[in-house]
DNA sequence: TCCTTAGTTCAAAAGTTATTGAACAATTGG
DNA sequence: CCAATTGTTCAATAACTTTTGAACTAAGGA
């Protein structure tokens, strides 16, 4: 049951722009920047939203190819689609980023971590 | 009778974002970018949208701090505010407008322009 | 097998944004 | 002064987006 993803000829600068546009979104975008490489579940993403709403924003950001969901058992591994991206629009995901990190006043996603030891 | 602009550091990511990621406004904004320093009025924008509709969207670029409107006579001249767009998000405005470029399907402005010859 | 965990789907409600036309204001040229 | 030009405002409507809860599926562990 894979998901369904544009290719990467298929995603829109003013689609891309407008599900960058809401700061629950880009809150998770942001996350996922900064945790570059390491794919991570919707779980991650539960002090943002709750679960059926994050499950609408993370289909958001799939559909306009902004990122990628793996089915993993019973996770979803999420990844940027940064490559693509980077591809279709040169430095824009890195600009937003960086953006996004001097923006107090967005949503942070983890303030209550809890890291398990070794 | 000058319009209400948000300050450099009142103008928000998201809502940049937000206001980038509709056609309409992205296709002024590319059109201004590529006459940069000229101001413009509303009327080159007319095939777009209407001109109740163009008030609208060249509001809601003037608000969210993407454009200048002045007052002029009759006319409003509009302008990037590029120099506070690129304090405040380095890189963002020239690699929105560099992917707008390569945007076959965005609206075009000015297809059918006459120009005044001297 | 049964229970739990992880996430989706659906339908409804709430909220927001876009579009329209008619009426208005302000400036300018005749 | 009058008329035309340029753009705004207002109220209505249409069209979307976001949020919600309840019901569901699918996988994995006990």
């Amino acid at each position: 049951m894979s998901l369904p993803h544009p290719t990467a000829d298929q995603i829109s600068l003013p689609i891309v722009l407008a599900v960058l546009g809401d700061p629950t979104r880009l809150a998770i975008v942001h996350y996922l920047a900064s945790k570059e490489g390491v794919p991570l579940n919707c779980s991650k993403f539960l002090d943002l939203a709750s679960k059926t709403n994050l499950s609408y924003h993370l289909a958001k950001l799939r559909e306009a190819g902004v990122t990628r969901s793996e089915a993993a058992g019973t996770s979803r591994l999420i990844t940027l689609r940064r490559d693509d991206l980077d591809k279709r629009f040169p430095g824009l995901l890195d600009s937003v980023i960086a953006a996004a990190e001097g923006d107090k006043g967005l949503p942070a996603v983890g303030t209550a971590e809890v890291e398990v030891s070794a």
